[in-house]
RNA sequence: GGCGCGAUAGCAAAGCGGUUAUGCUCUGGAUUGCAAAUCCAGCUAGCCCGGUUCGACUCCGGGUCGCGCCUCCA
């Protein structure tokens, strides 16, 4: 079963064929790490999460990549108005994103190349750009990156390089000979954050640090580029014209972007400030919930964040955990052995079409459905391990499932009062007092709190 | 203006040139002391106008509307 993947170099969907057999490497742009996480970070973060673990469960020997970016004019601006050392700011960022990360239940890249332990590596492309005649250092100390010089600039976004000059702002003070041409390294005085380098001092501009990192992480030539919706153009585009220009050779072979996340309509981003940050939303949800939303649509369509999108997304996920009440015991199956099950081959089969998890994951309604037609039989349990293989491909059900149906946030009921009160309701179901046993359960659901009867007792869930 | 993406039932969201997507909601049935959960059955679709075809939600053309990028942003 080949796997294939949507390029936004071609526009279309590929088969996909490996540098080298059976490996995959795969680098995905990072955080720039001056404040909370939020949402649509958090789209792509889980989207390469799957996607990584997906490849690697198809024997996919993966080197997966995230770099951080750790110096930019941002990061410095911002250290500045706390007045702290921009290397304070960053660290604790850094801290904070790791959080967030590991909370979402997202597995460490192979990876996480920061731009200022890779200054050394820009420093020497960037050299070898001028010695190329690719770039040139301007009278105010810049080094720019010369667009007109590459013939190719554009090709990941289908951008007229003409035209391009003709929209391109014209900037009063520019140093650039050409408005295309952007900082490969910007002039630092003394007193600035900077590092020595032969063209002077200076801090590296945003492109290069991926070019340089990726390089050194994967060589000059990898298979996967990843990224957020807002950084096909300009950023992986200077990155293919740094790379592609230095090196000599093709960069990455596919280029792979998330959709962006929205509210009410309109792309959640830093810079208009419309935003959650995981950990807000986190308050409020568990983490399998955010996961669950993310993977409920595919990775590179656009996805509305809402409450009423969040309530459904539990109200899914519930139902998958409980399938899988009672069977607390029961392992998820070893992947070897599920090759002839037909769940797991629709499974794979979705995933290997461009990671639709979508259909994916109807593929896991279909099973639940059959296992809990199946409950009380012999032919539940493989049913149930294999349920639980494919939730795991997912980082879904990481809880045991009554832990999550009765998660509870801070102003809710706690578990202890609603086991006092389901005990009092089976003393007057036992009594034949159906009128008490009706009033509890009224109070109980007011309470938000839902109680489902079985041969092996009551058992019950927070909803809402 | 340039480039690109999308328009599916009450909501969310997929595949597919002819045969049930799926989840939530809703209706009926089974089950239950009554419920809930579960199972079974069912109701709500494919922006508009043309074309291709025996047959189009699915392909082609033209509209309309929405969104993203074209400046830092995942």
């Amino acid at each position: 079963m080949s796997l294939t993947i949507y390029s936004t170099l071609s526009g279309k969907k590929e088969v996909f064929s490996p540098r080298e057999p059976g490996k995959i490497g795969l680098y995905v742009c990072g955080i720039t790490v001056y404040d909370y996480c939020h949402i649509g970070h958090a789209r792509v973060l889980v989207a390469f999460d799957v996607i990584s673990r997906f490849l690697r469960s198809q024997q996919w020997q993966v080197h997966y990549v995230r770099n951080i970016t750790d110096i930019d004019d941002k990061i410095i601006n911002r250290a500045q108005e706390n007045s702290e050392p921009y290397t304070d700011l960053t660290s604790r960022y850094i801290e904070y994103m790791h959080e967030d990360e590991k909370a979402l239940g997202i597995l460490p890249p192979d990876a996480e190349p920061r731009a200022t332990a890779h200054i050394a590596d820009i420093i020497a492309m960037i050299e070898t750009l001028i010695a190329k005649d690719f770039a040139y250092q301007a009278s105010n100390g810049d080094v720019y990156y010369r667009v007109s010089r590459f013939a190719e600039y554009g090709k990941l976004t289908n951008k007229d390089p003409e035209q391009l000059l003709a929209g391109a702002r014209v900037e009063v003070d520019s140093a650039k000979e050409d408005p295309r041409d952007f900082a490969l390294w910007k002039f630092a005085s003394e007193q600035d954050v900077g590092w020595d380098a032969p063209f002077g001092r200076g801090r590296p501009g945003w492109h290069i640090e991926c070019s340089a990192m990726s390089k050194a992480c994967l060589g000059a030539h990898f298979d996967i580029h990843g990224g957020g919706p807002d950084l096909p153009f300009p950023h992986h585009e200077n990155e293919i014209a740094q790379s592609e220009a230095a090196n000599g050779c093709q960069y990455a072979n596919y280029w792979m972007h998330a959709g962006a996340v929205r509210l009410d309509g309109e792309k959640m981003s830093k810079s208009l400030g419309n935003f959650f940050t995981i950990r807000d939303v986190l308050k409020q949800y568990h983490p399998e919930v955010v996961r669950y939303l993310l993977i409920s649509s595919h990775y590179r369509s656009p996805i509305n964040y809402s409450e009423e999108n969040l309530v459904e997304a539990k109200a899914g996920l519930d139902r998958l955990y409980s399938a899988l009440r009672g069977y607390e015991a029961v392992p998820a199956a070893p992947l070897s052995e599920l090759s002839d099950n037909e769940f797991y081959q629709k499974f794979v089969a979705a995933m290997n079409d461009d990671f639709n998890t979508r259909v994916a994951l109807a593929v896991m309604f279909d099973l639940v459905r059959a296992l809990n037609s199946a409950k009380g039989g012999a032919d539940a349990e493989p049913l149930v391990s294999a349920l639980k293989a494919m939730g795991e491909l997912f980082g879904l059900f990481g809880c045991a499932p009554d832990s999550f149906l009765q998660s509870a946030s801070a102003d809710d009921i706690a578990a202890d009062d609603v086991e006092a009160l389901i005990a009092e309701r089976t003393q007057a179901k036992r009594d034949k007092n159906f009128a008490r046993a009706d009033e509890v359960r009224d109070q109980l659901l007011a309470a938000g709190i839902v109680l489902e009867d079985s041969p092996e007792g009551t058992k019950w869930r927070r909803e809402g």
